[in-house]
RNA sequence: GACCCGGUAGCUCAGCUGGUAGAGCAACGGACUUUUAAUCCGUAGGUCGCGGGUUCGAGACCCGCCCGGGUCACCA
């Protein structure tokens, strides 16, 4: 449909005068429900054939006129129910108004509830306020219930529009309403776990002079009334750091980074990065920290997702197959060393090769554009291809080799390695960590190793960052610190295969 | 970025080797006072993603483009 009114539309206009002819105001400022669906649901004891007077509010997403009286499923949040409009209990001038509703109109009811011949808990309405008119018709489907799974007719399923209209893709997809209150609810059981340990949530700046704390192409954009580039972050790490040096010892932040990058199923140019630090901590106690605030994320998520976790309300209105199964996470994770691990896998001490070598190991494993990746990358895209893609159940990956990671300490015992550890699970990173470098002489001499990279054309090296050396010159003190994708911790939780079902408004190309 | 699949009514889809568009639901009109994918009768609704080409004739075939989905690659 183009977006002048089709006959549909048309249709939904003309109702929308007459009630307005008949004095009725369409577009409401409140209503005052006593219950949401699901109470009203319950309102009925399970023998009872009437109870009490219900006033309840939502959407109506099924009507079923039948001459002088009409059927109808109002819902909200919470569940849905069944509404009864009788044309003797109304009277002839409201049951002619009722006939100007549509499915998809917002409206407030009330009256006693009754049960059905069939069962079913229903409103048998005395007054009816419309709330909003629908003017435009939602993609609604059919359900029916068939031994008792519910099964769904039609619909909405185009994956574009259910992406660009999430709206209207959470309106009429329940289920999807309930995906993202799962994923409200995973952050909240981050905040309380790290709040119970006495962090600070804290903000810092989105737009920065100079990104860093990761390897990633920036979004550059311009301030007019300074004429300045600034970026859009790539991390929080290094502010998060300035503030422990600050005499903040436990920060955390959960917020949108935004990488330059392409779009697929496992990536969107803004997301969700829960990262946090804590002083006097090294990178073992992180691993404590990201164990235990697995745990609590996956709780959480169950509890809203898992079958048995679900009230019969609830479950009324969500498809069978959107019950999800939420991985147990059973600390303490296994681990892996960087090293160690790669060299078995490959065979070979690989980081004894010289550079002609590696590239062949590279090559061999069918590593892309070999010739264009400087040492670290090969070191690292080897790694991904032996090790980390077959690491299915949680485990942590630790001692990175140096030069791999900037912004680690070095290894207790050997130089050549950080104390720094990833997590994996399903071949993908879920975390990443270490003992933060807080020497200001060894963080300079990296960051101008990156700084020479990045002049040799590395897109993904940092810079040097002035203002953060400063402030590590003043005294940092020994911290772990974390890092955890939201958006790919909630995907690996519900089993969720791409990004978008996990994002509420995914980047799409304008239409 | 490569490859595969797709874009037809508001929604979900059909349309055989080319003969000028179809169903169900939604909508509109009618019947129906406990239905629940309500049912029954009738009506209306389409630049077949966009542009070019082949052909007497293109939704279908060819070329280009746009948009999307999937797979792979890239992305510490």
């Amino acid at each position: 449909m183009s977006d002048d009114l089709n006959f549909v539309m048309k249709a939904r206009r003309e109702k929308l005068a007459a009630l307005e002819a008949a004095g009725i105001a369409p577009f409401a400022y409140g209503f005052d429900p006593t219950h949401d669906t699901a109470a009203a649901l319950r309102a009925l004891p399970p023998e009872a054939e009437e109870g009490p007077v219900v006033r309840v509010a939502g959407r109506l997403v099924a009507w079923r006129p039948h001459g002088k009286t009409v059927f109808g499923h109002l819902a909200d949040q919470a569940s849905r129910i069944q509404l009864y409009f009788r044309r003797d209990d109304l009277g002839e001038d409201v049951f002619r108004l009722v006939e100007l509703l549509d499915l998809g109109d917002i409206i407030g009811v009330s009256g006693p509830l009754f049960r059905t011949r069939t069962g079913e808990t229903t409103v048998r309405v005395a007054s009816a306020t419309l709330l909003a008119k629908s003017l435009r018709p939602l993609p609604f489907g059919k359900e029916e219930r068939v031994d008792g799974r519910l099964v769904r007719h039609s619909g909405f399923a185009d994956p574009e529009q259910r992406y660009r209209q999430r709206y209207a893709d959470l309106a009429v997809h329940p289920e999807v309403r309930r995906r993202f209150v799962a994923r409200s609810r995973m952050i909240t059981a981050i905040r309380s776990y790290l709040d119970g340990l006495g962090y600070l949530e804290v903000e810092t700046p989105v737009l920065q002079p100079q990104y860093g704390g990761a390897a990633a192409r920036p979004f550059l954009t311009h301030h007019n009334a300074l004429d300045m580039p600034l970026y859009l972050r790539i991390a929080d790490e290094l502010y998060l750091k300035r503030l422990v040096v600050g005499g903040l010892e436990r920060v955390y932040e959960i917020g949108h980074d935004f990488r330059n990058e392409g779009i697929d199923r496992t990536h969107n140019p803004e997301f969700t990065m829960l990262e946090f630090y804590e002083a006097w901590a090294d990178y073992e106690v992180m691993m404590d920290r990201v164990e235990a605030l697995l745990v609590a994320a996956a709780d959480s998520v169950r509890a809203v997702l898992a079958p048995d976790r679900l009230s019969a309300e609830e479950r009324l209105v969500l498809p069978d197959d959107s019950f999800v199964h939420v991985p147990e996470f059973r600390p303490p994770f296994p681990r892996v060393e960087w090293v160690p691990s790669l060299n078995a896998a490959a065979g070979m001490d690989v980081m004894a090769l010289e550079p002609a070598s590696l590239r062949q190991l590279a090559e061999r494993l069918g590593v892309n554009a070999v010739a264009t990746l400087n040492r670290p990358k090969l070191l690292d895209e080897i790694f991904q291809v032996l090790v980390e893609g077959k690491l299915d159940t949680p485990t942590f990956v630790v001692d990175y080799p140096k030069e791999l990671s900037p912004l680690a300490k070095p290894r207790r015992g050997n130089a050549a390695l950080t104390e720094r550890f990833e997590l994996f699970a399903r071949g993908k990173e879920m975390a990443n960590a270490f003992s933060e470098l807080n020497d200001p002489i060894d963080q300079r001499a990296r960051l101008e190793a990156q700084a020479r990279l990045k002049a040799a054309g590395d897109e993904e090296a940092v810079g040097v960052d002035e203002d953060y050396l400063r402030a590590m010159e003043y005294g940092m003190p020994p911290m772990g610190g974390v890092g955890i994708g939201i958006d790919r911790l909630f995907m690996y939780l519900t089993g969720a295969s791409n990004i978008r079902d996990v994002i509420l408004f995914p980047t799409m190309r304008p239409e």
